[in-house]
DNA sequence: CCTGGCACTCTCACTGTGTGAGTGCTAAGA
DNA sequence: TCTTAGCACTCACACAGTGAGAGTGCCAGG
């Protein structure tokens, strides 16, 4: 990374927070005025001519200001930010919401909700993977000769369900014998582990197996292999508190950004991409890969249940943000997410029948 | 209703045509030349004259072209136009779609998804109301000393569980025995008369009650007051298609209509709306009612589930749009998705357990 | 090394101008 | 009486020109 002189940084610094305050390109006399500055305009023009050599800022045009270029929001953030901390209003919003919410899924809605109210930004949220959820328990209920629903239900309280179409009729009795085999023989395994031993099982010859459990497993099948469409992976609210922003309002722009907001494909790239280490990661501009996001930053932070990293809270802004606002609320969103999603709150923990 | 001579209406309607078809203002001129009237610029201008004064096209500026007022497109779709049969790959690819879809859900995504994909524009489906579903059977499911797992199912397949909190613990065969009790009072009744007895129930001195009975009727209870919120009752889709007018593309009118796809709460009043009458119904502008679809127009038709309307599809768009094309996709994708949701699909009938 | 001064550049807002599209009106023709 | 050709008129739009303002780069002196 560059190095520059202590006060080539704190003038980098200056600039950069005024335009993030405002929008526009700042000039050398507005920058000495705004951030209180020692030394001259003139000065000021030759340590920003040095700033636009390091590729740190330029210029719209000959004579307008100097404008943060990426690498100069990426210096700004990775050296010369300091984080700020939450307002204490927002904060006893945050824990209120989280206090009086039940079901994780709605726990998760809830901070993306909470993400684009603060921030003013959209919010997205990455829903746990249910693949490392804990399979507790599967029915089956017969509709008609060829449509049976499976409903799963996972040790944290999530359910899924699906119609599927059985190859021959099934008494509700036979049914409900199914149900008790698979459930006693994988009951408390993951999703994941549950789903490998049943392509084994399928594989291997049927003779080995019950009758009724060799139907189990048939219908269980489907309901495993269905399972990724079923439900949106990721939460994304707010998106409209980006028509705000005059940088991003070109229309071409605007519908690339809200088609990524509804394939949700590439986000969802991005965000595993930071559940795979610690704390607030930030994606400034081009740095996310992915067109779409091309005038964007993301600000991401990976929460956990019970000391797993399981799912990434996240903010999606031009790249002109107040990153140490947004940085801090991310952070505090996805501890305060972690928390509620592992004691008390709900998520996990043994279901102890009383 | 206006009454025009033959003439000035195929003048209009040729006016409106050619409009819809480029969205330009259109001057007496292009309109000869296109339409190939038979008659010269100068008597179309007197024509054009007498509509401006009617209130059925205007003038934006003086040297520029007519333009079709709400009012003028009212009168062409109520009376100028004939609908367009649908392209026949369109209609195969509708069939096709609903065909492979089982779930009742996805259906109406489905045919949401459809609706803007063929018309370009955004598509909305009303889900049907729960309340009307038959009620078939409920779980309970303990997981921790103060939080229950409820889990109901209708007779047409729908899933929906709620975490609750009882005011006691209860043993899981104590559970086992309360969903039994309960599923044998209310099951075939519909959710909303389930719950209208509900709280007859809970009103009623509890001591007449089986102690089992109560408890159920008080977790269930939560159940049924949670319901609405639970899960979307509208969906949309392709809402960037909107995008490409440039009639809409003014930031803030773009930013409302968005909100109103977010909120939803105005788009659920049109469609119940229009769940009143039978066959397509055209919102032209502010004939909705509501500000944030002002430069739009929306197209609905009902659909049914065994010859009772249920819900309602639609297609959002500027109020310049292609009406004749529009009215018969949405027609038709509701004609065939009753069919698919009523016999062999799914969303329905008796669940003969083989 | 800093700074004041100065010439220079470029955007932006404003103004004026010509052109093209389209209108309304009038008077002549069917 | 209805239609049409002709004509004067209006207006948006694109284009060029202008002046002000903001900001720069560079140079020479402290």
């Amino acid at each position: 990374m560059v190095s520059l002189t202590p006060r080539a940084e704190r003038l980098l610094k200056a600039l950069i927070e005024q335009y993030i305050a405002d929008g526009q390109p700042v000039g050398s006399r507005t920058l000495v005025k705004q951030a209180g500055l020692e030394f001259s305009p003139a000065t000021v023009r030759n340590i920003m001519s040095d700033l636009e050599e390091l590729g740190l800022i330029r210029s719209p045009h000959t004579s307008a200001g100097r404008v943060p270029t990426e690498r100069g929001y990426r210096f700004f953030v990775n050296t010369l930010l300091a984080a700020k901390p939450l307002h204490s209003i927002d904060l006893a919003h945050i824990e209120d919401r989280f206090q009086s919410e039940q079901d994780p899924q709605q726990l998760l809605e809830s901070a993306s909700g909470l993400l684009s109210q603060i921030t003013k930004l959209a919010g997205i949220v990455r829903v746990p993977r249910r693949t490392y959820a804990e399979f507790r328990q599967l029915d089956f209920l017969g509709f008609s000769a060829d449509r049976v629903l499976v409903i799963l239900v996972t040790h944290d309280g999530q359910v899924l369900n699906k119609v599927i179409h059985p190859k021959r009729p099934y008494s509700p009795a036979e049914l409900q014998e199914a149900a008790n085999v698979f459930n006693s023989a994988y009951a408390g395994r993951t999703l994941e582990e549950v789903r490998q031993s049943l392509l084994v099982a399928l594989e291997r010859d049927s003779e080995d197996m019950q009758k009724m459990l060799r139907s189990a497993v048939e219908m269980a099948h489907q309901v495993f292999t269905g399972d990724q469409a079923q439900e949106p992976p990721l939460f994304v609210t707010g998106e409209s508190n980006l028509f705000a922003f005059p940088e991003l309002s070109n229309t071409d722009r605007l519908k690339r950004l809200f088609d990524a907001f509804t394939a949700k494909q590439d986000l969802l790239h991005l965000l595993d991409q930071s559940m795979a280490s610690q704390g607030v990661q930030i994606f400034i501009g081009a740095e996310s890969g992915y067109d779409a996001l091309e005038a964007c930053s993301v600000v991401t932070a990976p929460y956990e249940v019970d000391g797993h990293i399981v799912g990434t809270v996240g903010v999606v802004g031009p790249t002109r943000m107040s990153y140490d606002r947004v940085i801090s609320i991310v952070d505090v969103t996805a501890r305060l997410l972690s928390g509620a999603l592992s004691h008390g709150g709900s998520g996990s923990r043994d279901p102890a029948p009383a």
